[in-house]
DNA sequence: CTTTCATATGAATACATGTTCATTTATACA
DNA sequence: TGTATAAATGAACATGTATTCATATGAAAG
C-alpha cells in the first residue's frame, strides 16, 4: 500500500481530521463487512430466502435450488459459523433454519429494495 | 453443476415444490446479492461509513482511509455503477457523496448489527 | 455387523476481485 | 501554450472463494 499523504495538496486537514475521528475501528468495519459479504452471493440469497418460507433439510434445499448436496453443505457451513442459520439434528437428517430476527430484517431489506430499484 | 435429484431419496416433494413455487427469480436474486456484495468489503464499507458523515472528494477520502487515490477511485467507480454513491464535479475536485436514503439504512444496520454481536 | 443413506468435509480447480502501477483525461493557473 | 494537480482508467498480479470430486462420518434398517 503506496501511501503518500504528503504528495496530495488538496487535502483539507480539518475536514479529514474531523472525519478520521469519526470513524469506526478496523475490527468494527470487518465485522460489518463480513456480515454482509454472507449476503453477498446468490446461492447463499437463494438459500436463506427458502429458509424464509420453511426449516428445510440439505436434500430439499439442494432439490429447491437445483444444486449438488456438497455446495449446498459447504454454504451451509458457512453461514453457521457466521451465525446466520441454525439446524437441528434429527436422525440422518439436518433441519436448517434462520439464526435470528435480524437475518430475517437482512434478507426482506435485500429483496423490497432489489423490487424498489426494479 | 452434477445433479441428479432422482438419486437422491429424502427429499419431501411436497415441500420442495411448494417452497420452489415461492421462490424469487434469477434476476431478483442476481440483484439483491449484487447490492450486498458491494457492502461486502471493508475498503468499501470504510468509504460508504465516512460519507454518513459528509461529502468528501476522492483525495480526503484516500487521507482518511490512509489509501491510495487509485483504489480509492476504482471503488468509488464500482460503487457508483451499482448506484450508492453519487458525485458532483468542483474544478478539479469530485466530491462524493451517498446516492440516497437505503444505502445509509444499508450501513446503519450493518453498524447496529456489528455492535450488538460484538 | 453390514449396508444404505443423509450430511459433512478436505483438496483441487476455476473464476472473481482488490490493489498497484503506469498512464490518460480534464481542469486551473502561470 | 505549458505545467501542475485531481481524478479516472486499463492491465497485471495476488488473493479469495464457490463448486466439484472423492471420501469420511454417523445414523437407521436389514
Amino acid at each position: 500500500m503506496k501511501v503518500d499523504v504528503s504528495e496530495i495538496k488538496c487535502i483539507d486537514e480539518k475536514t479529514v481530521e474531523e472525519v478520521k475521528s469519526l470513524m469506526l475501528s478496523d475490527e468494527e468495519i470487518f465485522t460489518i463487512s463480513d456480515n454482509f459479504k454472507v449476503l453477498g452471493d446468490p446461492t447463499r440469497i437463494r438459500i436463506l430466502y427458502a429458509l424464509t418460507q420453511k426449516e428445510l433439510c440439505v436434500c430439499d434445499l439442494a432439490a429447491v435450488l437445483q444444486m449438488s448436496q456438497s455446495a449446498i453443505s459447504h454454504q451451509l457451513r458457512l453461514m453457521r459459523s457466521k451465525k446466520m442459520v441454525k439446524y437441528r439434528k434429527d436422525g440422518k437428517m439436518a433441519y436448517y433454519s434462520l439464526a435470528d430476527e435480524h437475518v430475517i430484517k437482512f434478507v426482506e431489506m435485500g429483496v423490497e429494495h432489489a423490487k424498489e430499484i426494479q
